[in-house]
DNA sequence: GTCTATATTTTGATAGAC
DNA sequence: GTCTATCAAAATATAGAC
């Protein structure tokens, strides 16, 4: 078969890129094109579903990474602090140190399909158990780690949106630092011992 | 004149609340219409710059709303405990308890006007300024309610993130519930005496 | 102030040559 | 696998009657 001009994993990197910034919605064929350096026409050989095969194939592409670098560390046997560690690490590079937008925030508006919808629940959800391992061992009990695991995704989530809002990185940077000291303390309501 | 079909402040807020699902881009003339109950050449007499003039009336309407029913409370005379619970019924209500994002995050996407975007930026900004004051007025250095105030910004917008996401206000509630905890407790960081 | 009708551009999507 | 050309639908926006 004919050579691909531009590799499939650098196309859905950029299609990505544009959802980010853009959101579902806003992100038009002509945008994402000229993203990849294709052809609209050339999108749809790859994608035949669309816009919406697109943004499956870009969350699919995200749950991929997260489970391969994120996940996968936060359920391995280091100390809970290196696990956590690797984590943000690999998120200050993957939303460009805080100047890139969640694509599941960007997911949250609009006319995304529901099939999209529904794996990003599930990715966060995913995001969470491990979290909630991390958690526990990092010594809080269940019941707390539950909580933590919620709020860290909360602000990791919130840091974003500020730091867009703001023009600053800080705000997200911030986040990310305080993450160890949020996992360590004990909680009065939730003692774990 | 003719007498209006819809009150102004109706419509703003039926538009509003569009642009709150919908985002920016995904809020099409069409939506806007069928959400004000009027035609859209109707919404372009009212609006004559448009999609980004109605934007603007929306951000507009919001900062206004903010000044009068959370900013005013913050920088009153009360115990912090009253003004913070104050903006935290405010917040629920204007947020649905969780259920509808915020509109602040739904213009961090697509080709929002910049004059919309720099608005968005003043209002997060002195909607900080003044969770500054009331940090202060909990017993926290001026150093650390700077940060505080930012994260509770964090957590809000976090906690709308989430709750979208997940289908489930809990997250957005639990936000809600911990901010006492959050400005009480002393940091060893910055302590305030 | 609201409406119907219409103009124009952009969008998502397909057909078929190479 | 990519492209040009094209389509139908939907988008933003305007004109003018009432």
């Amino acid at each position: 078969m004919r050579p691909s001009k531009v590799k499939n994993n650098e196309a859905i990197a950029a299609i990505r890129d544009v959802f980010r910034e853009q959101g579902f919605d806003g992100a038009s064929l002509t945008l994402l094109a000229e993203a990849t350096g294709l052809q609209r026409a050339s999108l749809y050989h790859r994608f035949p579903d669309g816009k919406d095969g697109m943004a499956m194939a870009v969350i699919d592409n995200v749950a991929d990474y997260l489970e391969r670098e994120v996940f996968a560390s936060l359920e391995s046997g280091g100390t809970w602090q290196d696990r956590l560690g690797v984590m943000c690490e690999q998120l200050d590079a993957y939303y460009n140190g805080g100047q890139t937008l969640c694509l599941l925030s960007a997911f949250s508006f609009g006319s995304v399909p529901e099939q999209v919808r529904l794996k990003a629940r599930r990715m966060i959800g995913r995001w969470q158990d491990c979290l909630v391992v991390l958690a526990v061992d990092a010594g809080q009990s269940e019941a707390h780690a539950q909580i933590l695991a919620e709020q860290i995704l909360v602000e990791i989530q919130g840091g974003l949106i500020l730091a867009t809002l703001m023009n600053n990185i800080a705000p997200f940077q911030r986040v990310l630092n305080r993450l160890p000291k949020l996992l360590s303390e004990t909680s009065e309501h939730n003692p774990s011992g």
